[in-house]
DNA sequence: TATTATAGTGCAAAGGTTTGCGCAAAGGTT
DNA sequence: AACCTTTGCGCAAACCTTTGCACTATAATA
């Protein structure tokens, strides 16, 4: 077989039948027009020949290409492989396909993204920001036409856009107050940088945590990183450097636990009995490490369910006022915070 | 601002010049037909009005998406994720998208996403097997047609389809030699299902990497999985309830190589003390672990780059014969190997 | 029988882009 | 003055689909 032949048309149909492009089509969609005789006929072949209409043309002629776009800060995260894995189980029910782009962390990356997905004409865009994004203007354009947007994890503008978060300060102050429960008391925290709303969140649950426990709250227990793993592992040693160590630390993310995780026993000490641990991951990784890592768990898939759900929403109903969904995390308890 | 005025089109700015469409798409694509003077104008309103090109009309005509279609069995393991990221690297230099399905591992979703990406009219595909794969009747079309195809890692019909794979046997060979320098002798591999490559090859490579070692094959020390944690956990098990125990384990994978090394914990034996331990994996996880795992790195972004260069290559030259790349791995050693 | 309703089709436009060809005006050559 | 060449642009077709409208038969009614 020869190019070309690859995709059958209409026109192949009405030529083989002798009938109008047209009828076909109508034929095809059941249109009560066209004769019995010729509906069988063309529906017969369209099967033979394994017809599906061509979504360009479609595309064109309803202005709407069934696509989405997901940017999300890196690929190779299971937290953000699992929201994807949700918002595609949507999007598929709805006959749309996604399109996958990576900002790498990066807020020239995320730029790139965003113009290059609105190039190939998604209806839309499902975003959590960079780690470096502090400048939203690359949204403007999206939300000043009306294009439909949704944030979800990292995410700003939240009385134009419609997002979906966890409970951030809820679940810092489980974590706090579980470690209190469990006989700590000097409780660490490692937290990322400032402009990003699950770092201030979580801080907030933290210190309102150790309040509601009755503790004291010490700036110098409180560390910031960039989240990469380096820096990570020097927060952590400059709070196991501190002359009154911490006794338990929870970290704002995998990668950061993992690398606290590291740098502990590296310098000697034993988890949980000289310093408990406390991540803020997904499922997948806690379980591998050892001691297991007590966690913040997300409800990774139905984030990514719900904001596929918001996308919809402002596709169908694009006066739609922005909405928030929160969702609720888990603490999941293992070895790693418990004597 | 409302909705249709998302883009600007050929005609938009044919209008507001007051020319034809023809001499503004001539125009932007310096067109030496088209006088200086209005060839300034168009281009200079064009990128006011930040035009550029629908690529639903370009693929209408061209007959050409520029878009791959890239399968693989899961979306949540940094194996697949950092390919896919290979295969966007190469796919963006060639101004290409590319749309993602995973299989879930099944043969049924594995059809559907062939069926779906099809559809999309994508140019191509880029697939790993799933773990059922036995049958490879729906690649048949694609073959058919002439259709550009690529596997990689888990392949089939090498000779009609490019394929990019790294030397399994050889990985394997290296491992086991590993294991004998170290002073181990009883040295057991568990597999995966018998019908896919990556299974049968590492075994080749086990059998004559033993072989090589002087060693004698004891089949009670090979054991087969379905790749599942849970199947590997009882792998490990029947390994290790053995009357004469196994000193060496390797794995034939992440999942398996970790569920292995909980199994051996669980059980009271200490690695690599009592039994040592390798797996099959890429960089991230398995220096998180404790004891940090030895393990045959594959080189997953070269994969995806490979992966994509043979699919464009196809794309360029729909004639060229299938080839398939072989590429290296390496045997990274950590704790887990060396008493 | 003449008129009208109805069933069953086809035409053409629209969506956005490229490109072969035609056409007009201007300039240049005998 | 008559012809040819060049320059610069527009028309229309093609890619594929849907859909309002027009059209042709045939059947039904007056």
């Amino acid at each position: 077989m020869q190019k070309g032949k690859s995709h059958v048309s209409l026109k192949d149909i009405a030529r083989e039948i002798g009938v109008s492009i047209s009828t076909v089509s109508r034929a095809l969609n059941n249109h009560p027009d066209i004769s019995p005789e010729v509906t069988r006929k063309v529906q017969k072949l369209a099967a033979e020949l394994n017809y599906t209409p061509n979504p360009l043309a479609m595309g064109l002629l309803k202005q709407a290409t069934r696509m989405i776009g997901v940017i999300v800060p890196d690929l190779v995260t299971h937290f953000y492989s699992s929201i994807i894995s949700g918002i595609e189980d949507i999007a598929e029910q709805k006959g749309y396909y996604i399109l996958i782009a990576s900002s790498n962390e990066t807020l020239q990356k995320e730029i790139k993204a965003v113009e290059n997905l609105m190039k190939t004409r998604v209806e839309g865009l499902i975003v959590c920001l960079s780690q470096e994004t502090k400048n939203y203007d690359h949204f403007n354009r999206l939300i000043n036409t009306n294009i439909p947007l949704v944030f979800f994890d990292r995410v700003c503008r939240t009385d134009e856009v419609s997002s979906v978060v966890v409970d951030n300060v809820d679940a810092a102050q489980k974590i706090t107050r579980h470690f209190y429960k469990n006989g700590f008391r000097r409780i660490a925290y490692i937290a990322g940088p400032d402009h990003l709303n699950i770092s201030q969140e979580r801080t907030r649950g933290y210190i309102s945590g150790l309040k509601s426990c009755g503790l004291e709250f010490h700036p110098e227990l409180l560390v910031k990183c960039n989240l990469s793993s380096k820096d990570a592992i020097k927060a952590t040693a400059q709070l196991l450097n501190l002359p009154e160590r911490p006794d338990a630390i929870f970290g704002i993310n995998d990668t950061v636990a993992f690398a606290a995780m590291k740098e502990i026993k590296r310098q000697g000490f034993r988890i949980p009995e000289d310093v408990a641990l406390v991540g803020f991951t997904d499922e997948f990784h806690s379980t591998v490490v050892d001691p297991a890592l007590t966690s913040i768990t997300h409800p990774t898939f139905e984030i990514g369910q719900e904001a596929a759900r918001l996308f919809f929403r402002c596709v169908e109903n694009p006066e739609a006022k922005a909405t928030q969904v929160i969702l609720n995390t888990k603490l999941v308890i293992r070895k790693s915070s418990v004597k």
